[in-house]
DNA sequence: CGGCAGATTGACCCTCATCAATCAAGGTGG
DNA sequence: CCACCTTGATTGATGAGGGTCAATCTGCCG
């Protein structure tokens, strides 16, 4: 992926750092090349919320295209290093490259769907399988980059998990204990695994009496 | 606006009908001469949700972008006309044009950051909260195509409104009732009034005894 | 060792979903 | 023109899911 060959600028950004903050002059996209984000936006009456965690091989910063400054901020949760890809040189590379262009398009879109999928899990599930839904798509993640699917580290705190979530800390606390306790994962802080992935799955749907009345 | 005066073929689409469909092949945007639609997302486990609804002026269908197929279906809500707008020929024509490459982006960040403040709502808002935004956007964007900020008609079911907003058709129902009460707006069925502008504005923030305490 | 941030767990309460009855409006056919 | 039916909206009663408040525990770092 062009992004993580290009020859755009590294930089560092140290566990609880701003990669880019609310309101700054937009400039550039950024390939995540070790380590882990999370964007949070943010509104005039202090409400804030998390819309999205970011691990290695991810391009972070896709909200700011078209707006002279970046609409949140984008917080490393560990030490991390990333490419700065400044937006203008793309632009007017996709100009030349309709691969690049068809490419850069490609993404936003998948940046829509992704929020979209979220929208759903926020509309209309229950925290339950808010939770199952989060655990799974982290898993395929991980395993799409070469780590377990089974067994990996949590690198937020359950906090920005509910508030990615639409949920209190409190609740993402109880529920994984619930699904501890079910046999489904193992949790110990920031540790999880996942045990039974396919009673996981089946957590998604259960628990809606209405709609499951409406399958049968 | 590229989208109204493109050469595109027009095509009309009458109440109820689709304009496109979840897993038909995606070839085209739409720019909606007049009418309104809803877009509406569904899962493999029979869940179904709206993601948006679109007026006159709006263009519909860049969530297609990058993929083979729709990924929901768009339905009116009223009898509409659209211009259909080829994908392919806005791309070939997108890499001659710089503007009109840049114009795309923005829409699609656009697009990105519409869906960000949903998810904002979806997350973060209690169920009157949700509502008065929704009111204050309607009008809002009423207001930007000529009509009325003050008085306008809802084309869309409450069960429609409550499918957007995370909420069930009896709470849009209530809430709006106590809205008419409190003296914020006038409703009867489809035809909405805004009586008090500032005071629904207010509405946003309240009725959060957590974040009130912390503000003072 | 002490202090602190994060996590867990319990008790209570409130918002909103659920279930159900009723009502209004619009369309259809006799 | 009116009886009938369907679809959407309103309103009430009840209960569950998750928020709120609070106490406690754990691990980490200075």
């Amino acid at each position: 992926m062009f992004s993580l060959r290009g020859p755009g600028a590294r930089r560092r950004v140290r566990r609880g750092e701003y990669l880019y903050r609310l309101g700054a002059p937009f400039h550039a996209l950024y390939g995540i090349r070790a380590g882990s984000f999370k964007s949070v936006l943010l509104t005039e009456d202090g409400r804030e919320q998390v819309t999205g965690f970011h691990m290695g091989g991810e391009v972070l910063g896709f909200d700011g295209i078209g707006s002279e400054t970046c609409p949140g901020d984008a917080i490393a949760l560990e030490d991390s290093e990333v490419v700065e890809i400044p937006f203008d040189e793309l632009d007017a590379l996709a100009c030349r490259e309709p691969a690049l262009q068809r490419e850069l398009f490609r993404m936003l879109a998948g940046e829509i769907q992704r929020e979209r999928s979220l929208m759903l899990l926020l509309g209309s599930m229950r925290a339950e399988e808010r939770l199952a839904a989060f655990l799974i798509n982290l898993s395929q993640r991980f395993s799409a980059r070469g780590f377990s699917a089974h067994r990996f580290l949590l690198r937020m705190t359950r906090e920005e998990i509910g508030s990615l979530l639409g949920l209190k800390l409190e609740t993402v606390s109880r529920i994984l204990s619930r699904f501890q306790a079910e046999g489904l994962i193992g949790v110990r802080n920031r540790e999880v695994q996942i045990v039974a992935m396919p009673a996981l799955r089946a957590v998604i749907g259960r628990g809606d009496a209405r709609r499951e009345r409406e399958a049968a």
